[in-house]
DNA sequence: TCTGGGGTCCTAGGACCC
DNA sequence: TCTGGGGTCCTAGGACCC
């Protein structure tokens, strides 16, 4: 019976390509090699092995991360040749198996189970694998093998760098309980503080906790999540095919006065960036929700739920500004903002045919089959039919392209975009 | 020169319906 | 009339992941 193989053996796989973005820029440019080098400019995108000894950790401020290491070396960042490395490192997989999960850029899932018989036991399909990804791309790749996804996904990340690691069924509790709490898929800061507060810091230690003072610490869901995953019960299947639920921009702003100038330029900008990609897809959206973050760091969200979804740019743009006036309008005291963000969930599959409008926000201009209405959804077919032909550049909310003084160039933002 | 950008999931309270 | 329960949806906030 092959699924009670697949349950008795250990055929998951966690493949993760080192240090990616740094990893790339070292393979194209030999004379980074050995050295610490961290993509990015004003915060570090990524940082190198060598990097890493220093504490420059991604996310990083680039003024810090120099602190670090002053010999740190910035690199551009070569966006385009990540995604067409990471595209080949996850094609390495599927020459094996149709059963692989792509969680992000750099890192997949993959069940072998049902291809063991042409390429051998788990443990030699991942040597392949390895020994392929290096051969042709000249990257290095971890890889963790286990009978769940997240004993595969901590193995993987024991095994970094640039190593194999494989849990057999019978080994799986002994490797698992001396390891800390942190590597745990759902343990973050705030939730291994708590922990350390009743003395729990190892996975082991978590596993012995009583389940209601667990739950009364962390929550109901995460303290059955942590629990099972503790005793290696995970219950997680792949997933090959994944949707969206929701598409978002968002922009940092430094400190800028919480005014129209300012916010309504951001807005239209953000909006043409999320509601273009709707449209490139289909997929109008219900909710709208934007987020704004004063000067001191306090983040602030609002959102509406709209009868009917929408894909267009200026009808998201308007919906997120009045949202936003509202926020500002219920924090008067608040001059300044440090970041504007919109996001669009409830995402449906295909658009209804008729023009979209939004009965939401009462707006005796925003009628449906209204002289606007056409002119906005014949602007917006009219913009991405101009894109598709000369690219992105071709055409915008330019004034607002000029204004936004963006930290992160368009093409890192692509990359962490998911598919629609 | 305070801390980027795109996502997912959970919680808790309230509205509303049956 | 009063009380109670369950289910669903919406909103705001928080934690986490890559």
């Amino acid at each position: 019976m092959p699924a009670m193989n697949a349950a008795s053996s250990a055929t998951i796989l966690h493949a993760d390509l080192d240090a990616f973005y740094a990893s790339v820029e070292q393979l194209l440019d030999p004379s980074l090699r050995g050295k610490p080098i961290a993509v990015g400019g004003g915060v570090v995108l990524a940082a190198s092995y060598e990097a890493k000894v220093f504490g420059v950790r991604g996310g990083m401020p680039g003024r810090k991360a120099r602190e670090l290491c002053p010999q740190l070396i910035f690199v551009g960042g070569r966006f385009s040749e990540y995604q067409r490395l990471g595209d080949a490192a996850i094609k390495v997989l599927d020459d094996f198996t149709p059963l692989v999960e792509r969680i992000s850029i750099d890192e997949a899932f993959a069940d072998v189970a049902g291809c063991t018989h042409l390429f051998g036991p788990p443990e030699e399909i991942a040597r392949k694998i390895r020994s392929r990804v290096k051969a042709e791309l000249g990257l290095p790749i971890s890889i963790g093998v286990a009978r769940t996804k997240h004993l595969a996904k901590i193995a993987s990340q024991v095994a970094k760098p640039d190593g194999l690691v494989v849990v057999e069924p019978g080994t799986e509790l002994s490797f698992l309980h001396d390891l800390p709490v942190s590597l745990m898929w759902g343990v973050g800061p705030a939730t291994k503080a708590r922990l350390a507060e009743i003395g729990v810091e190892t996975i082991g230690q978590l596993a012995r906790t009583h389940s209601g003072a667990l739950e009364r610490l962390i929550g109901h869901a995460a303290g059955q999540k942590l629990a099972a995953l503790a005793w290696n019960r995970d219950p997680r299947r792949l997933e090959t095919h994944r949707r969206a639920h929701s598409a978002g921009a968002q922009s940092a702003l430094g400190r800028k006065p919480a005014l129209p100038s300012v916010f309504v330029p951001t807005l239209l900008h953000l909006a043409d960036r999320v509601a273009s990609r709707l449209r490139a897809k289909d997929r109008p959206g219900r909710t709208v929700t934007v987020r704004v973050r004063f000067a001191d760091m306090r983040a602030v969200t609002r959102s509406v739920t709209l009868e009917q979804p929408i894909q267009a740019t200026t009808m998201l743009a308007e919906i997120a500004e009045e949202l936003v006036r509202g926020v500002l309008a219920a924090h008067p005291g608040e001059r300044e903002i440090s970041l504007l963000a919109i996001s669009i969930s409830h995402l449906e599959e295909h658009a209804e045919l008729q023009l979209e409008l939004p009965l939401g926000l009462a707006d005796e201009k925003l009628k449906p089959g209204s002289r606007k209405g056409l002119a906005r959804f014949g602007a917006d077919r009219a913009i991405d039919k101009i894109r598709r032909r000369f690219g992105k550049e071709a055409v915008g909310y330019g004034t607002v392209a000029l204004e936004a003084a963006r930290s992160v160039p368009d093409a890192f933002r692509e990359l962490a975009e998911k598919d629609l």
